[in-house]
DNA sequence: TGCAGCCTGTGT
DNA sequence: ACACAGGCTGCA
């Protein structure tokens, strides 16, 4: 699934043919991508066409793009297993799609949306759910199998702090949908020392506490184990209990996680294709606790062990990180 | 503040 | 048939 360094290898992707482009085409294949747009695939659609594109920015794995004109953003979140893909002009218009999906209706109301999934299982676009155009030809498909992600449109709001939204943005405005998101660790205006302060203030598990989207954005269940590993810290310890040095441990810790995987990201880029394939990048990443159980902890030696915590999987060495 | 629920595909 | 994957929302 695509964890924050993957959405910032899709943001800077999505920046390179997004900005300053116009918006002439927006096809809604599937409306369940747009469920957080309360006003309907049909004003999704209409509030997007004809708009320019200046910014495309990330707050944790919210991305958003503003407009010109200014007054809402397009959010977008790629849940589990959203991709985005960006087709060149040069590709020419229909090469890839026009055969599955001439018969899809863009937004249409009410029954018959649905069509985009239904294809046979080896289509590769059988999970579109909505595609747009720029005014120079090139394309953007977003597709989505489990639909944890999708789209919608929101009014901006002040950052609390007044200071830029996030990565990609000079705007100290925020989508009103992602305005509870706090900064993730990737952002050079994190205040770092507020987070550990309220880590520290608070009882529940650490792991819970990092996982929080409201103290610090963008860690999920696998960076979370990968830096509480790394950390020898155990996921049920209490933000009380961990010193101020032990907390900044496992922010740093989760920090170089990220920012090593977002280097190895990068490399694989390809201008004309916004890498989101969450599971070669899973798979490509070497992990040390997440989905390592039975294996031997690279420290000491000691199967690393599983357990159930949050209705999720926890993994963590039993020797190496000891309850606080 | 904790946890059910949203989704669908894969593996047992 | 059922467990599992899991970010985030919304409700108890």
């Amino acid at each position: 699934m695509p964890e924050l360094p993957e959405v910032e290898v899709v943001r800077r992707g999505l920046a390179g043919h997004m900005l300053g482009a116009r918006l002439t085409s927006v096809e809604v294949l599937d409306p369940r991508a747009l469920k957080r747009h309360a006003l309907g695939p049909d004003h999704f659609r209409d509030a997007l066409l004809g708009r320019t594109v200046t910014e495309v920015a990330r707050r944790g794995k919210f991305l958003w793009m503003n407009f010109a004109d200014g007054g809402d953003a397009l959010v977008v979140h790629l849940g589990m297993s959203g991709q985005l893909r960006v087709y060149g002009p040069e590709r020419g218009e229909e090469s890839d799609s026009s055969g599955v999906f001439g018969a899809a209706v863009p937004s249409a109301p009410g029954a018959g949306a649905r069509a985009a999934h239904e294809g046979p299982a080896s289509d590769p676009l059988r999970h579109l759910r909505l595609r747009m155009r720029l005014a120079d030809g090139t394309r953007l498909h977003f597709l989505d199998q489990r639909l944890f992600g999708g789209m919608h449109l929101a009014p901006l709001v002040d950052t609390p702090d007044a200071l830029p939204a996030g990565m990609g943005s000079v705007a100290p405005l925020l989508p009103a949908t992602a305005s509870h998101i706090a900064r993730d660790l990737l952002d050079p205006h994190l205040d770092r020392a507020a987070v550990s302060a309220r880590i520290r203030r608070r009882h529940a598990p650490i792991k819970n506490l990092i996982l929080a989207q409201d103290v610090v954005s963008g860690i999920g269940n696998i960076y979370a184990d990968e830096a509480l590993w790394a950390a020898r810290v155990h996921y049920q310890s209490p933000g009380s209990d961990l010193s101020a040095r032990r907390v900044s441990t496992l922010l740093d810790a989760a920090s170089s996680v990220m920012q090593r995987a977002l280097a190895v990201g990068g490399t694989s880029f390809d201008a004309l294709y916004v890498n989101v394939d969450g599971r070669s990048g899973y798979f490509a990443r070497s992990l040390s606790a997440y989905g390592q159980e039975g294996e031997p902890c690279e420290r000491c030696g000691r199967p690393i062990k599983r357990a159930k915590f949050m209705n999720r999987s926890s993994y963590f060495c039993p020797r190496c990180q000891k309850r606080a």
